[in-house]
DNA sequence: CGCTTATTTGAAGGTGTCTACAACTATCGG
DNA sequence: CCGATAGTTGTAGACACCTTCAAATAAGCG
């Protein structure tokens, strides 16, 4: 048995007592299950989400497009942070693939918005601080 | 005028037609405004809670107690993630001071909780995927 | 006390990230 | 077409981050 299981096993005893051994099962059982919930595909779309909103550049833009309530134009958020246009681009095309903004092309113009899972993120930021 | 800006004119010229002269202005005010919607304290805050949930280590122990829906021992926590002790010391650790986890002593055993917070954030991002 | 065990801390190294610069594509107006 | 402008992309270097190892701290037990 490893060392980690067989600290485990001590810290069970200890908090359950020696004698529960049907309970030290179910508590072992039930840790497994935990294990068992959680789902690859789903863990890594909400880390890439969550990093890519845990960046000041980009955490700004996506504030700046929620609280603008619309779609804005590149040129429009370009002087609103204090990053280069490339900065900014490259900023915008990973909360895109994040699923964060959305790009829409309008003649020479691009622009962006923010999507409901962005604005939905902040508002929990926002109601739970 | 900077080049960002005249871009920026030459936008709002080309959306609102030429004539309009107070609406943009009234546009550029509102960009104005939305510039000064964004508060660094709550920036940074923010900043430091997502980067800390971006993180795969990290927001796999998060999981893991928000789906426990209770405390568990630091000796529960590390048969479950595939990483050494210290890291998930480390990773516990940037989680307490991100306000997503807090830590309580108990004897010779460390017990970590999720806070309102971190379910909050998990909860949104099940319900927006 | 001294030993064992649980967890943390500090440091190092390998990897990844972020931004700016420069070059590129695409669109518009003439 | 051609020049100008909007925005993107590739890239490099500076920097930050993540994990591991080793050593330190802390608590319980004899």
């Amino acid at each position: 048995m490893s060392e980690t299981a067989d600290r485990l096993q001590r810290y069970l005893e200890d908090e359950l007592g020696e004698c529960q051994n049907e309970d030290l099962q179910a508590r072992l059982d039930d840790l497994d299950t935990l294990e068992g919930l959680l789902d690859e595909e789903i863990i890594s779309n909400d880390v890439q989400t969550l990093s890519a909103l845990g960046n000041e550049t980009r955490y700004r833009l996506v504030r700046l497009l929620v609280e603008a309530d619309n779609e804005l134009c590149v040129c429009e958020i370009t002087p609103l942070v204090d990053v280069s246009d490339s900065a900014v681009s490259h900023a915008l095309s990973k909360l895109v693939d994040a699923g964060l903004v959305t790009k829409r092309k309008d003649g020479r113009w691009r622009k962006y918005r923010a999507t409901s899972r962005a604005s939905a993120l902040l508002t929990v930021l926002d109601g739970s601080r």
